[in-house]
DNA sequence: TGTACATCAGTGAACGCGCGTTCACTGATGTAC
DNA sequence: TGTACATCAGTGAACGCGCGTTCACTGATGTAC
């Protein structure tokens, strides 16, 4: 039955958050359309009165996860919470680039944009973050590290050996904090 | 028909070369067992004389793809040519862990440790060739700018801006370097 | 070494299943008067 | 403001398709004698 301008738009609100946790923890392909619907509370007939196809879900899905970034990150503090084990054991409310960065390689041009939209705003506030003496320096720091950040994060949650994904987040936590230091030092 | 054992043994590498190549190309679950098949010159049916399901070939192809590991590997030097737009276009014959390793975490235990065996080989092999003064000294290094070179290889590959992608790969390399000498310098 | 035949790797049709998507229908909404 | 009805968001059965897997069959292999 119709339901109101406003449930409706709830309810397209409902979808893209419960396909946001479901592609994070099960990727993009995994994901049926009937499971969004129903995580949503709805039945999955309805899904095509919202988006034109699963496509289409997946791109509105990267930017509505990726809006909303913070004006200013400083990567070490920021590692601190992106490289521990909460996170790394977050999957469906964990970082979207880690996530599913490599399988939007393969998705739609809209995904990829959407996805390459939000690395830019990402890594924009990193480098207003960033220590540094010059514009180029701080950017550099903010690329090494969030490079780092996201391959340690994918490595450490594939890895079965707890010893070893924990090292993972450690070192490289270690190894950014290292870069920053001497970069503070320079500038 | 019956074939000679020799010829048997052929397939199967046939058949996991051929899974390789497209598992990383297109990921796990888009690439169907009659597709491997056929790109290695057989018929599907005769898939499940070499391997119990898909689930097993792409454990066993993990393992395949990983083996043969280098004894040394120079972390700045490795990433020269790791985080090149040669590589990052090369997703068939580029690296298993930035191709599958996020997609590795939802496979099956097999898989899983066929990665962290790979990995832990591969780690082993950038630690011995990193610079440092002390054992631990190496390892982070190794540890960080292996993540570095993973994470900025997806990031790269998603990005659908050329300019980003050639600069994520650029400040990547230049970013591991600076620690590098920096490493060298106290060692 | 030569022959007879049991073995078994590979073939290709067929299976059951679950997916994305469609569609006729329902009934509350919201607009025209 | 109240009423009549056209609109349309959501429902759930149904669709076509492609997947992983099975299986009866084929015919070359390789072993027993």
């Amino acid at each position: 039955m119709k339901v109101t301008r406003e449930q409706m738009a709830e309810h397209r609100r409902k979808i893209l958050d419960a396909a946001a946790r479901l592609f994070r923890a099960h990727g993009f392909e995994a994901v049926t359309v009937a499971e969004v619907m129903q995580a949503a509370g709805l039945t999955h007939g309805g899904f095509y009165g919202h988006f034109k196809s699963k496509d289409e879900l997946i791109a509105e899905t990267i930017g509505h996860v990726l809006a909303g970034t913070a004006e200013s990150l400083e990567p070490a503090a920021y590692a601190g919470g992106y490289l521990s084990a909460r996170h790394r054991d977050n999957l469906s409310g964990g970082c979207p680039f880690a996530g599913l960065g490599a399988e939007t390689i393969r998705q739609t041009p809209e995904a990829r944009a959407a996805m390459t939209a939000g690395l830019k705003r990402h890594l924009a506030a990193l480098t207003r973050g960033a220590p540094g003496a010059t514009a180029a320096a701080k950017r550099r720091a903010a690329i090494g590290s969030w490079s780092a950040m996201v391959g340690a994060l994918i490595l450490s949650r594939f890895s079965d050996d707890p010893k070893l994904s924990d090292e993972l987040l450690k070192e490289t936590r270690a190894w950014i904090a290292k870069g920053e230091k001497a970069a503070k030092a320079r500038a």
